[in-house]
DNA sequence: TTTATATTTTGCCAAATAGGAAAATTAAGG
DNA sequence: CCTTAATTTTCCTATTTGGCAAAATATAAA
């Protein structure tokens, strides 16, 4: 399974840009055709566009026309939850650095 | 939490490397150091050391001296378990790739 | 203190990436 | 068929990234 690391770490590459991210996000809460996605990333339509075929490529997004329209939507089950376990794991972590702050300043006083 | 996204999107950037997924999932497994690390990846020393630097500065690692010895080790819970359903999620791909080719080929007898 | 070992940092280069503008493509609708 | 609207593709530029080699650091051992 030596691929598998390559195809993972596509995964995560994929994800790993803001703007990939924020599409990631709002297609969470379901399907939406580009020109819905364009005003969450606030980006050029063609730089949008871009970013989104290489979500579909890397597997993370499917995608459906209809009529002039193209709706992405999420493909893969796992991204929604991890998503969620970050965002606690970020909140703890930025509870841990205001808490170390305050036993700082408190030292100084 | 509009930061966030950069947040999460710095993780995922972490992972979405080919070493750095080695180093992760080499990881799973437990604590290692450097020297033992570097031959997993098959890279130079100095970049290995690089890969495992961005690993810690987005979170995703922690380290401790020990000797001479830096000892890494994971330090987000819900990473191990995402990889793990990403192979889940790759196995049906690669089946169901097989599959259609399989009826392709079929067609074509 | 000198030496050896483990790791990180710096410097440099080649390749990859993200961005927008403009051209190309596709599908409706008149 | 011609026009309009939605999306993708191409082209070009600026920035970032990954790689190794060499120098710098740090710790242990002789």
């Amino acid at each position: 399974m030596a691929g598998s690391i390559e195809a993972k770490a596509k995964i995560f590459k994929a994800l790993g840009h803001p703007s990939r991210m924020a599409i990631v996000e709002a297609l969470c809460k379901g399907e939406l055709c580009v020109c819905d996605i364009v005003p969450v990333v606030g980006r050029d339509i063609s730089t949008v566009s871009k970013h989104l075929s290489l979500l579909k490529e890397a597997g993370v997004l499917k995608h459906s026309k209809r009529g002039t329209n193209v709706y992405y939507s999420l493909a893969m089950d796992c991204v929604p939850g991890f998503l969620r376990c970050l965002e606690t794991f970020l909140g703890k972590q930025f509870e841990e650095q205001a808490k170390a702050y305050a036993a700082e300043s408190i030292k100084k006083l």
